[in-house]
DNA sequence: CGAAAAGGTCAACAACGTTGACGTATTCTG
DNA sequence: CAGAATACGTCAACGTTGTTGACCTTTTCG
């Protein structure tokens, strides 16, 4: 347990590193807050947002698909999935193939949420971006490619 | 809500802000993952994180200030801090000035604890920031910051 | 002394997700 | 073709968390 005080030039500090742990909370809550608010707005909640997300990415999804993306049961997928489909967001239709597969998708309204969502989150990496300058841009890529290499990467 | 395209060159484009909110997932979830397994080891979870965390950042925390900052009730602190004391982690002591007002802070092994997480943490922080070289790393902070910015940054 | 502040605690709720158990089409297979 | 398996849907009982409300104690302060 001996704070082993290493000689070697470490490349970044305690200090630095404690403010990168914080910085990364108040950055993922901007990010995240305009979306949340636009979602509760509709009494909706993040599940609605991952669905809506994931399905955006992969129209004609199955719902079995949708339920091992999201590592949650069918009964926690199900009420979320009709709120969605009831308010017009989603479309649910029988597959060609297989008549007992639901295909999921957006409607055009649910395109348009899910754009908007996304639109937000965009504006604050586009602005960040751009103020910090395209080198800043590549070295904040790198150091996170290099963050999530340590978990589970897709 | 029409799609307006900016012809101006933008410093980024769409497949870069995707990628930038994905990266920024699996960068957190590989920063929480081993803190999350120690604690969920010892039966503890986010809350009793967070309060570690703060009170290792502000010995002699009141039990209304540790409330407001971590804005929850006093019930849902309640149970956690009483957890957190059972299992030696943390005192809480009348304070001087005034006897209502109980002071937290850490035992030698909750510090132990609280920096084992911290130091978890840095592992990769440091990690990444060595692998990505220093300049990357000014250039991390700086998107980083301009991000938090948008936030109600402390 | 009496009001106010800091805490503690019991109890009723509400949100969310989980497991378990069935029920219904639909497709696949021996 | 009959039965097993698949993809979903749904009712029900829980467990976890955090919330609000109400009440009580100790301590401080006007």
């Amino acid at each position: 347990m001996s704070a082993k005080k290493t000689t070697a030039k470490p490349i970044a500090d305690t200090a630095a590193l404690n403010e990168a742990w914080r910085v990364m909370h108040f950055a993922l809550r901007a990010v995240i807050a305009e979306p949340d608010r636009i979602l509760a707005a509709r009494g909706l909640t993040r599940m609605h947002h991952r669905i809506l997300f994931f399905v955006a990415h992969t129209p004609g999804m199955s719902v079995g698909e949708l339920q091992t993306t999201l590592d949650v049961t069918k009964q926690a997928l199900n009420a979320p999935l009709r709120q969605l489909q009831t308010q017009g967001l989603i479309e649910l239709a029988k597959a060609d193939h297989d008549a007992r597969v639901r295909e999921i998708r957006l409607t055009t309204e649910g395109a348009s949420l899910e754009g908007k969502l996304t639109g937000e989150q965009h504006k604050l990496f586009a602005a960040a971006f751009a103020a910090a300058g395209a080198e800043a841009h590549e070295g904040w890529r790198t150091v996170m490619r290099e963050l999530a290499r340590g978990a589970g990467m897709a």
